[in-house]
DNA sequence: CAAAACGTTGACCGATTGGTCAACATCGAC
DNA sequence: GTCGATGTTGACCAATCGGTCAACGTTTTG
């Protein structure tokens, strides 16, 4: 009856969540270097030995938390349905990555710091499996541009860009903020506005290049 | 004859200026928590009290550092002119800071660094000078639009996108380059000629928005 | 209810870190 | 070349950090 993956009694799993919740706060506003045990524990509630009896380490936790992040942050571009309508099918990955930005700021923050201190630990994932489905991806979206069902881009580059895009938002939230002003609209849905506008305008088919120099 | 500015001697010149390369190297590379004083002072080749004889401390490198950033890093959107054909304007700014990201990826961390930890030390220079820029000039893309000589869309955002997806290829390059591969093109001219085509076709005059749904 | 397993913590430890200081070395002006 | 100003450093310090441990509660199980 019951589960019994891993955790075996219900404090534990408690616990384990609560420590998981709360180095996640942790980490995703200092990175790791900058989060203290005694920051996590107190936030979890527990004493920082206490702490040290669920996990082996910080990097333990760290690890934990990371391992898990791939997977979730990746789905929405694994939705991506290649028996779908070209726009509707990029348009709503792209709506969906940033309500991933809006609803999981932390967790972005997360893989952003350990994106910019160069992947030191899930850098073998990111040529592995990210890679891998990347790739997968964009030549579904390459077929798609083939058939003159949407417009011709960088097909990689265009899964970066919806990347840069919705995940500005999380991350430099403090920035996009202080630009906007204390009593600027919020701008999830102007940002949502934007890139469907951005999107839509960019990949309508039989879109070209405005000339721009010469 | 002499410039005589700040410091007095040659050697105090060419020692802060190596103390701030050194810096900017190693706090690039593992944020401000991150970086020791004995990393930097190895990387400029000094000892770490003699480091301390020219800064008083860690945050002061720091800080000189950031001083210096945000005015470097806002040059170019300074530089668009509103006298300026529009289209022009807006693709020469993208193709500088995109050239800023190649050319300058540690001073893009750093800045990334800070905005991710919430912006404590140039906060308030994001909701004054930065503020003031951005509005300034979204007013000129604003007019621009009325004018109809470049497609209407939040001209903030517009800016947002910029920076974004400039600021990408710098900061999350660990990623970039592993997505694309050991044996991947060169990064920088695909994006480059990526960000050509969207914003060529994004600010078209005339373009509308993709039919999307229903 | 006893005892074993589980859970919790104050006190402590070694390592690292930012920063100090007194002593020493070097340089530049006369 | 001498002497004061400038530059340099080994040794040291207090604070912080990740992690340990022995002792003490608490829960579960027979």
């Amino acid at each position: 009856m019951a589960t019994m993956r891993r955790a075996r009694t219900r404090i534990q799993q408690e616990n384990r969540q609560a420590i998981l919740a709360a180095a996640l706060e942790v980490f995703a506003a200092q990175g790791f270097r900058g989060a203290t045990l005694d920051q996590i524990a107190e936030a979890a509630g527990l004493s920082k030995p206490n702490l040290l009896y669920y996990f082996p380490s910080k990097e333990a936790i760290h690890a934990d938390l990371l391992e898990g992040l791939l997977d979730i942050w990746l789905a929405p571009l694994r939705a991506l349905d290649p028996a779908g309508d070209p726009r509707t099918e990029v348009l709503r990955y792209v709506r969906r990555k940033l309500e991933m930005s809006r609803e999981m700021p932390r967790e972005s923050r997360l893989f952003a710091y350990e994106i910019l201190q160069g992947a030191p630990r899930l850098g073998p994932l990111l040529s592995g499996t990210l890679r891998t489905l990347v790739a997968e991806k964009a030549a579904v979206l390459a077929r798609w541009m083939d058939e003159g069902r949407i417009a011709r881009v960088h097909p990689v580059h265009l899964i970066f860009s919806i990347w840069a895009l919705t995940q500005h938002y999380a991350d430099f939230e403090v920035q996009v903020r202080a630009v906007l002003g204390p009593e600027g609209a919020d701008p999830w849905p102007e940002a949502e506005a934007f890139l469907e506008s951005l999107y839509g305008r960019l990949l309508a088919p039989g879109a070209r290049d405005a000339l721009t120099s010469r």
